[in-house]
DNA sequence: TTTCTCACA
DNA sequence: TGTGAGGA
C-alpha cells in the first residue's frame, strides 16, 4: 500500500492542469499556497508542481469555502488534523499500558469465540 | 505558450 | 480575488 501513497504524493501536475481539475483560478491556487494550505513542489524552472494529494486538498478547501468557512477557519481545521496526527505518532512510541494489554487480550478471546458454529453461519450470511 | 512575481486608473 | 505588466 506504500507504492500507491508514493504515486499520490508525486508532484507532476502544472498549475494549468490543477486549475481545470479544481475549477479554481491560478490566483486562488497560489493564494492558498501562500496561506500554507497546500505545499506544491517547484521544478527546475521555479514552476509549481502539484501531486494528486494536493488536488484532493484543494478540492477539500473549495468545499469548506462553499460551507462558508474562511481562510482562518480552514487553517484551524488543518492544524487540528496535524495535532491529532502528532498524537497518534506519539502514541505509537509509548509502550503498551495495562489497559491496552487487557483490551488486546479481550479481542483475542472474542476472536477465538468467533469460531463457534453460530458465528460462522452469521459471517456466512453476512457476506452473501 | 505557460507560468512566475509584483502591484493596483 | 481579478487583472495587467514584464520577464523566463
Amino acid at each position: 500500500m506504500k507504492e500507491k501513497e508514493l504515486r499520490r504524493s508525486q508532484a507532476v501536475l502544472p498549475i494549468g492542469t490543477v486549475m481545470k481539475l479544481t475549477k479554481l483560478s491560478a490566483r486562488q491556487i497560489r493564494y492558498y499556497e501562500e496561506q500554507e494550505l497546500v505545499k506544491p513542489q517547484r521544478n527546475e524552472g521555479n514552476r509549481r508542481m502539484y501531486s494528486l494529494n494536493d488536488i484532493d486538498r484543494l478540492l477539500e478547501i473549495k468545499d469548506y469555502l462553499d460551507e462558508g468557512i474562511n481562510m482562518a477557519g480552514i487553517k484551524h481545521i488543518y492544524e487540528e488534523k496535524e495535532r491529532k496526527q502528532a498524537e497518534k505518532q506519539a502514541q505509537l512510541q509509548k509502550p503498551l499500558t495495562d489497559a491496552d494489554v487487557r483490551r488486546i487480550l479481550r479481542d483475542e478471546f472474542m476472536s477465538i469465540g468467533g469460531l463457534s458454529k453460530q458465528s460462522l453461519s452469521f459471517k456466512h450470511n453476512r457476506n452473501f
